[in-house]
DNA sequence: GTTAGCACTCTTATCTAACGAGTGCTAAAT
DNA sequence: ATTTAGCACTCGTTAGATAAGAGTGCTAAC
């Protein structure tokens, strides 16, 4: 295991590597306040650690920059708990302090936020519909051959989707067909609206009326079709910013990945409850290779609704990030509880 | 003016220069199968049209590379008639034929194809409302102390928005209330509908009920407050690859400048029929300095609905890009059209 | 076990020289 | 009066060469 020392001496490299995004060298080290060894010293155990693989070297005679086997390390053994400061936390408590009742509005608030407290990159996926139930189920006559239908949640989220209606079916059927759905669906999971639908429902419209097939297709790929969860991108451009972007194809690579929505939104409903990093080539994407995600969940009741995330190079001020990513799901956590 | 040989000259530069991004030669020009003089001629040439500002050198002893000017004239005098790829016309074809009903989805495919097709980036504004009218207004009850409000358009628009509501507000009143809007407000053009409400509606509810104002204030901060026009932005990242912008910080201020969205919102907005091309400097906002905005707009009968517009290098493929745009906005105003 | 000292390595910056693409001008050719 | 060939000149680009500086690893002394 390592010494007390060499524990120090990855941290210090670590903490200044993030800051400063250079190599550092044994002088550097020996001259902070809370070490007391000369340089050579810090030059064997460095040695050492590069042995071990929690550093490396950029070339034969540079400083120690962190490996991903050191940023893990850190990650889960040298994490202080950092302090917030005052204005980070007004700036959160100010944005939560505004009256909204939309869940999407909160969202992209956080995911702002979020960005812009940090310079990375945040992604929020979510909120998930498990809890969420039908409200109301609405299809609007818009002329002889188009309608629109909405469904609304008791959550306030509310899809809608334009269908043209074929000649067969006549306005009264489709009013017929609402108002069973109504009657059988108000109050049912989200979530098992697809399974109830195809089912029981399809029968008990069956004997109600004929040429429902035709209606009930085009209801089911209105809601159905696409996906429902939903990603919140804030700070794309804060990628810019970090020194290890200035490669163009790195950021070309990175934003279509980002752009694309689907592979991230996989990552993102895969991670589960608490929080977690995911550093380099711990990601499976390979255009996130050089960065780390965090992730955190938050939740309503047992249910996990959604994910709060960051994007940023594996050189990522960790020990902020994850304090902030602690409050933040925690407050939206606590945001949507207290809407039910 | 100019000679004939002047502008064969400008004209070759500017074809050349668009594809090549390198400045160039009077060898080069010499070499061209349609030139018949030599390279020293093509030098005195070169050097007229640089004293008259239309192409430029980059230092001494470059080659030459089309001025702001040398771009407009070719925009404005030279371009040929550019003929379509069958391919891309395919493309085009293709997309517009899927069973679309709803704006949003039109105007968002077609910012994907555009970009798609010329590596640039698509940005596309509307559609207005103008002809819109309201269809159907809707408030939903979520809990004792919630409620969404939906406003459906005939166009199948859907606007909807959470609000709490206020204790003293019962759900009956919110019923009347709703009911009373509907007689009176189904029918009216959207962009009549604030005027509406906050005049005679305004009064009459007041007649109606108690405490209606309050409610009204939310409803009315429900759909007024923010803008209703949107912005779908299409291959963000067409602009790395064009080798202009290999500087990150111009590519930082552009992006902050897109994703702001008020300001380019505004800028499309105040494009009026037709095409029209803006180059470099021509364009007010600072990091649009070496871009070039191609505007061309789309409408359903009298009535102005959007705007469709390209960003890219000043470098642009004016020809091939201003034939996509008419092609595309023709589309769109026929599709449109095709739907009342 | 710790540290001072030193040779060695590698990067970075700066300078120089050579090359080449391209121009502008002059004088000859048409 | 044009057009063109020829040539000197300019400037950017590239490659090499050199020097400075940061940092290491090792050895020997503390």
């Amino acid at each position: 295991m390592l010494t007390n020392r060499q524990l120090l001496v990855l941290q210090v490299i670590i903490d200044e590597f993030i800051q400063t995004a250079q190599p550092i060298g044994s002088r550097s080290i020996a001259k902070k306040e809370d070490v007391s060894f000369s340089s050579a010293t810090i030059r064997n155990e460095m040695a050492d650690l590069e042995e071990m693989g929690f550093i490396e070297k950029t070339h034969s005679s540079s400083g120690r920059v962190p490996s991903e086997k050191g940023y893990r390390f850190y990650v889960d053994h040298l994490l202080s708990p950092f302090r917030l400061s005052k204005s980070d936390l007004n700036i959160i408590t100010d944005t939560f302090e505004k009256e909204m009742v939309e869940f999407e509005q909160v969202v992209q608030k956080s995911a702002q936020v979020l960005s812009n407290l940090t310079n990375y990159t945040s992604i929020i996926l979510g909120p998930e519909v498990f809890e969420t139930k039908l409200k109301q189920l609405q299809i609007i006559s818009l002329s002889a051959h188009t309608a629109v239908a909405i469904l609304v949640t008791n959550t306030g989220h509310v899809e809608h989707r334009s269908f043209s209606v074929p000649a067969k079916i006549r306005p009264s059927d489709l009013e017929k067909m609402v108002n069973i759905l109504n009657e059988r669906l108000v109050g049912v999971p989200i979530i098992q609206l697809h399974e109830k639908l195809s089912t029981e429902i399809a029968l008990l419209l069956h004997s109600y009326m004929e040429d429902v097939d035709l209606a009930y297709q085009y209801l089911q790929s209105a809601f159905f079709d696409e996906q429902q969860v939903k990603l919140y991108v804030g700070g794309k451009t804060n990628i810019l910013m970090q020194p290890e972007f200035k490669d163009i194809e790195k950021i070309r690579s990175l934003y279509s990945v980002i752009e694309q929505e689907d592979e991230i939104a996989d990552l993102l409903r895969a991670a589960t409850g608490g929080l977690k990093v995911s550093i380099g080539q711990e990601n499976k994407i390979d255009a996130m290779q050089d960065c780390s995600l965090i992730t955190a969940t938050y939740s309503l009741g047992d249910n996990q609704l959604g994910t709060i995330a960051l994007l940023g190079p594996t050189r990522m001020e960790y020990s902020r990030v994850i304090s902030l990513l602690n409050v933040l799901s925690s407050r939206l956590t606590k945001t949507f509880h207290s809407w039910y």
